[in-house]
DNA sequence: CGACGTTAGACAGGTGACATGTCGAAGTCA
DNA sequence: TGACTTCGACATGTCACCTGTCTAACGTCG
């Protein structure tokens, strides 16, 4: 019933083929692998979000503020990454000794675990990647995504 | 202060190159145009999410749960998004004449208005890439997102 | 040195976009 | 007719953000 008499923006459900979407879904792809992996080492509680804490944190530690700045979020969100990571034992947040307001964050080893497993990880798929695409083609499709993104911050 | 000694995972905050994480922001990228569209026309009440809704609508009217199925996402959600346009006047929900348990969301002719700006941005973002990378490029890069994705689709 | 503007982070509260689970009403099929 | 399924409503929860407010600590400048 209600097969469809035209459908309005993209062209349908099976493959939508707009750029956009592919390019969220390969995304969503690659980004589960990491999920994936994380979570077959026991780290099933490290959710995608707080990669942008393991990212941005240096082993010297690192403010939350710092850390906000760097992955381009407010502070409150970072705050509550961090709060979640240091419930389940993934950082600790000690006071800096050279400022009294702040708090440096600094991973466990729990938390060098998985930054560790993530270091393992992202490079393996790049390489996925670049196999099942071959290397020209992968260095172009990282180079056309870099001049998209460029055109993109420009216009904006 | 604390200028970084070592940063773990990427090599760092400027240019990450990472392929997700590139993936992702050119994703966000060519999103944010569409919605900047929306916005300049009036619709700034139409958030990404509702493109699910105006994408997966036909004209003759589509129920709640074919909208949630098309876009891979659940009843609940799918009606979360209907409630918000329906209360925006973006459509309206009509008893299905064929099944009295139904409820086909139509669009109004303001909903029409979304579709509309999005049909005209849409094609001009494919477009305005297609330009910027240049045919061949643009072609493989279409390609290389869907090789990558069916292999992810493949191993999942 | 003390007042003043800035910064770090805690706390309160809110939102958007999902999820699960339960339910009654309606449809379908044996 | 009864058993099962489906439709959508409602309750509740989670995740990843947001704004706004507040206090303690800091840095500077007059």
């Amino acid at each position: 019933m209600s097969k469809s008499s035209r459908i309005p923006l993209s062209s349908g459900r099976e493959r939508p083929t707009n750029i956009a979407v592919l390019l969220r879904e390969a995304f969503v792809a690659l980004n589960d692998v990491v999920v994936v992996a994380l979570a077959e080492r026991g780290h099933a509680v490290v959710r995608p979000a707080h990669s942008a804490v393991f990212q941005y944190l240096d082993d010297t530690g690192t403010t939350v503020s710092v850390l906000a700045e760097r992955a381009q979020m407010t502070k409150q969100a970072m705050a509550e990454l961090v709060v979640h990571l240091e419930r389940h034992g993934y950082v600790v947040r000690v006071p800096d000794p050279a400022d009294r307001r702040a708090k440096l964050v600094l991973a466990t080893e729990q938390g060098a675990d998985v930054v560790a497993v993530a270091q393992e990880v992202a490079p393996a798929i790049e390489h996925r990647v670049e196999q099942l695409l071959g290397a020209d083609r992968f260095a172009a499709l990282r180079e056309d995504l870099g001049t998209i993104l460029r055109a993109a911050d420009s216009s904006a």
